[in-house]
DNA sequence: CCTTGACACCTAGTTATACATAGTGTAGTT
DNA sequence: AACTACACTATGTATAACTAGGTGTCAAGG
């Protein structure tokens, strides 16, 4: 899913696939790809820029590393994060179910 | 529901309120509020720019009529428009799927 | 060997959009 | 006379998601 998708859903999804561990950010964005089957594929430019964004409100803390070679950040869920999550799960659930209701009743085309 | 809160998918909810039965601006601001039990509160600052854009794209005719003194835009759906709103549904379904799929396995707090 | 691709990070700039704010005017109620 | 609901409009702004670049490591293949 590319191209203004997200859409103030992106900080939910994020702090998702990181409350069941930390990681750093390309593999978030691998984990995000997998569990949501393909269908959250999102450039580097959106998950970053997004992952400091959460980091400078204090949702998450990170660390460097260096694996084979390799620098990482790795994030990690802060206590204001997990309650974000919960908030968020929330509010997603309540805007989900809101939608539901207003799509309720609009006929399919082709569907009688 | 107020701030920041529709992000993207402000278009569906209207292409739906509209799919049946043509409806002035204001209407569809109490109808997108009752449908959703409350949630969808919209001011008019946001709902009225957005009927503009969706019929500069195509999406929506509109006609103006006077009703008791007062003059009403009613806005219709117009063919191109009953085909986005079949399209963005689609992709809402598989966005809302795929949030939900993201979710699945995060603990809410206080739940063993 | 050296190019390609996966890994892993970054940032500057663009664009769209939901929203805040404020303004116009009518009708009906208090 | 003031206020609320109705009904529409315009202007300005914050910011989020994205585009489009850039840096550098490592492993595999031609």
């Amino acid at each position: 899913m590319r191209g203004q998708a997200l859409k103030g859903h992106l900080d939910l999804l994020l702090l998702a696939v990181l409350a069941d561990g930390a990681k750093h950010g390309y593999s978030v964005i691998d984990e995000l790809r997998e569990r949501s089957d393909d269908t959250f594929d999102l450039p580097e430019g959106t998950v970053y820029p997004a992952l400091h964004r959460l980091q400078k409100g204090g949702f998450l803390s990170s660390e460097w590393s260096e694996v084979q070679g390799r620098r990482r950040r790795t994030y990690r869920l802060t206590d204001k994060g997990r309650g974000a999550l919960g908030e968020q799960r929330l509010a997603w659930d309540q805007f989900a179910d809101a939608v539901a209701r207003v799509l309720k009743g609009v006929p399919w085309p082709d569907t009688p």
